[in-house]
DNA sequence: AAAGTAATGAAATTATATTTTCATTCTAAA
DNA sequence: TTTAGAATGAAAATATAATTTCATTACTTT
């Protein structure tokens, strides 16, 4: 005979399972609450850890684990796990499936704004990544060859542009001496020239990377410029010449690439700035800095 | 012997391992370098996929992930697994638990900044509540209004005009006919002489606003141009002449307030546009529009 | 063009993870 | 206190994942 604890229908998403758990928990063993509590709480291990080192960090032999999988419904703790690693898929694998089916099945309330939403969560993801990403050495590291620049040059171009602006703006309001090499007026190339060791290069690039963009960093190579990238993550033959590469894994839905998360990482570094600024680090040649923010 | 390409020391962190990636991409056999750059994109497949999965999604034999691992200096690929899983161990339900758990725990690789997760979390707050309260009905009535255009003037101002700068990248790219209200050149002025009924302005403007913005302003009102504006939710005297506003509440910390969020709801209000246009909207007098986005 | 070397994929092997079984221990009711 | 039922843990069995081996293919170099 069955368990009675048995459910007939397993949860068909976590979100399912968690209701179902907050549902039946007072009638489940102390070990399977146990199971379940932790279940609750960290999903995520949940998704990444195989089930004997779950078990081993719960204190419990491996077969629990089954139990409660069986005890919720499912025919097998894998599946608990394949259901949780969905969790934390990106979505643009799954969205063209999901417009389809909307399509197919003539839905009577079409939710545009699930286009927004999407965008959002996958927004999300990429800065839950980059945040964990981001080292504090490296912003430090950053930080601190920037606060020894004599002077500090910025660019970007296309999609990169608005990013190598914010910074701009950042790093002026916090008193550095930094301007923007720009195609403005054509002097781009004029301005190359003016490039020197002592001074610091800030890139914004992402693949393909724009010709431009190319001939600063040949120039900055040359001229043995220090340099810091904000780039995607994809290999590039620049890569191994940087001083500090920021790779950023943005969001993205339907084949739009969002550019929240390196406003982010911008931000996170003129913030570091301003805190090495501010706990009396000692600048070089640099110019006097205003401790105020923003 | 053993093969040339194997490094002596395993990377002894993720960081590591990405960097020895980029210092010898070049050097990796094709198949290889399919893995490597992979990896640089989605680590965190890596850390939840089995090698079975991750080769079939690669269209290539398991064992090449343990070539590659080999060559990259680990004994086995589940050590660069393993190395992964780190990584993300703090991965959240909530921030809080993350930044505790992140401050307190021992693992071997760099820790995140404690100010950039700070940072993270509010943006992510912001982001959550924006994404929520933007309406498909908002989106939808802004795009409508830009594809009805005959031609889209586009003004932001210090923090503002990273922002302004990447509407007009994307609307370009979306092959509306726009262009950048700013000082270039001193031509603002003479400019806004070119506004005209007929046209659409999107404004992006946050407390205390530029003088020039309030001049853009003034003169769309009196020329009864229609305006979009996307702006703190602080009350403005120029709020009720808006014919859309985005009223977007930017994270901050230590007295930054973020971007990221402006430039999510600058996105999503692309994405409407490519959605309503891919959907045969009917134009009006507006431009052709490309349907490839970004 | 031939020989040698590196790269690759398929299959066999080994290692690891997961489930099942079963003996034992608890718990609650008679 | 006895006994039935459930709960638990250890270990065997199964399933799955990962690595190694080896035969084949593609490149280079002479």
């Amino acid at each position: 005979m069955a368990n009675r604890n048995v459910l007939m229908n397993p949860p068909a998403s976590v979100e399912d399972l968690r209701q179902s758990i907050q549902q039946h928990y007072a009638a489940l063993s102390p070990r399977l609450q146990q199971v379940a509590e932790f279940f609750l709480r960290d999903p995520h291990a949940v998704a990444t850890e195989s089930s004997r080192d779950l078990a081993r960090d719960l204190g419990v032999p491996a077969s629990t684990l089954t139990r409660f999988a069986k005890v919720m419904g499912y025919p097998t703790f894998k599946e608990i796990q394949a259901q949780c690693k969905q969790q934390y898929v990106n979505l643009p694998r799954n969205y063209l499936d999901r417009i389809k089916r909307a399509k197919v099945s003539d839905n009577p309330e079409p939710e545009p704004s699930s286009l927004s939403l999407d965008l959002a969560h996958a927004v999300q993801q990429s800065l839950q990544m980059t945040a964990l990403e981001v080292s504090a050495h490296k912003l430090h590291e950053a930080a601190d060859l920037l606060l020894g620049a004599s002077e500090v040059w910025i660019h970007g171009m296309r999609r990169a542009y608005p990013v190598a602006a914010y910074l701009h703006y950042l790093l002026l309001k916090l008193g550095l001496r930094v301007s923007m090499l720009d195609t403005q007026g054509g002097l781009l190339e004029p301005s190359l020239s003016r490039l020197h060791p002592g001074g610091v290069l800030l890139v914004v690039t992402y693949s393909p990377h724009a010709q431009e963009t190319e001939a600063v960093l040949a120039k900055a190579l040359a001229l043995k410029v220090a340099t810091v990238a904000f780039s995607d993550p994809l290999p590039s033959p620049h890569a191994k010449d940087m001083r500090v590469l920021f790779e950023i894994r943005e969001g993205e839905v339907m084949g739009f690439r969002a550019l929240s998360t390196s406003m982010y990482v911008v931000q996170a570094l003129a913030m570091q700035i301003a805190q090495d600024v501010a706990g009396g680090h000692s600048l070089q040649t640099g110019p006097a800095v205003k401790s105020a923010p923003n």
